[in-house]
DNA sequence: TTATTTTTGTTGCAAATGCAACAAATTTAA
DNA sequence: TTAAATTTGTTGCATTTGCAACAAAAATAA
């Protein structure tokens, strides 16, 4: 069996590892440029529904968008609706390092498909997409605590 | 542009948590299993080495593998022709424990492809494998301390 | 040879990470 | 309607993580 799970996990720390070096000259620390980019696509998302895009764990996020918050890229809203959660939105200072981690990203994305017809882009996308869908069944089981038979 | 990066985060971070927890049972923490694996199947690698098959920071490793030294799980040894390197070897309780990682990297592997065709899962590989390739550059280029341009 | 550069490895901070254990609001079941 | 279960969110603690800044050995250049 080829280890394509290995590829992944290296392609994924490497990315990870330039993200963080290069977002710490717009005050980003470790991870959170994560967050910033999902709330900008998705403004109004609960912390619930953003760690489930991100998978990462719920305290984790929880300090994450404190720590966001403080230092002036999001703001948490009361949603009037239901008093449990709490609406995310970027502030202005959050929507001013979108474009650039958005361009970051967009290049990592280039240098990674360097030598990709288009094709083959299209057919990688499936695949990985499919493989999340996979994954992501576990994760949700493991996480609530549940075991695994191997 | 389909965000394939984003996906190939969503699955690192989702089976990294899922090992991380199944593995406490064998009193590995976070990410240890990682160099475990490796120095089973590599016995007498070195320190450099092993981080850049993991994508990791020198320190990290480093790290990490003191801790595994300290819990029996490896041991480091002096190379007589070079007083600058350390060779890593699994322990009798590494090479213990290995088999079960292994087993758990596997059916995760199996849960990722799961609705795969062997053609698909070969195509998966050789398309992970060259984003890793192109990844890995752009890492090592930017660990070096050097600044892409985009 | 001697000097410079690269490789390999370690520590000192300061910070993120995540399992537990909790709380409160909401949804579902009885 | 009330009771039980689920969803959403937060903290306490112990740990990993990684950028700097360093050191020593080895490889390369002069």
């Amino acid at each position: 069996m080829k280890e394509i799970l290995r590829e992944i996990g290296m392609i994924a720390r490497a990315l990870d590892s330039i993200s963080n070096i290069e977002f710490k000259e717009f005050d980003l620390t470790k991870g959170q440029y994560l967050y910033v980019v999902r709330i900008c696509e998705n403004p109004g998302i609960i912390q619930e529904q953003l760690l489930d895009m991100i998978k990462v764990d719920r305290s984790t996020a929880t300090r994450a968008l404190q720590k966001l918050e403080t230092n002036g890229f999001i703001e948490k809203q009361n949603d009037p609706d239901n008093k449990k959660n709490k609406r995310l939105f970027p502030t202005e200072k959050g929507e001013m390092v979108y474009p650039f981690i958005k361009s970051e990203n967009v290049y990592s994305g280039q240098v990674a498909l360097q030598g990709f017809s288009e094709d083959e882009k299209e057919i990688a996308f499936n695949l990985l997409q499919r493989i999340r869908k996979n994954v992501e069944k576990d994760w949700e089981f493991v996480k609530k605590g549940n075991k695994r038979n191997y």
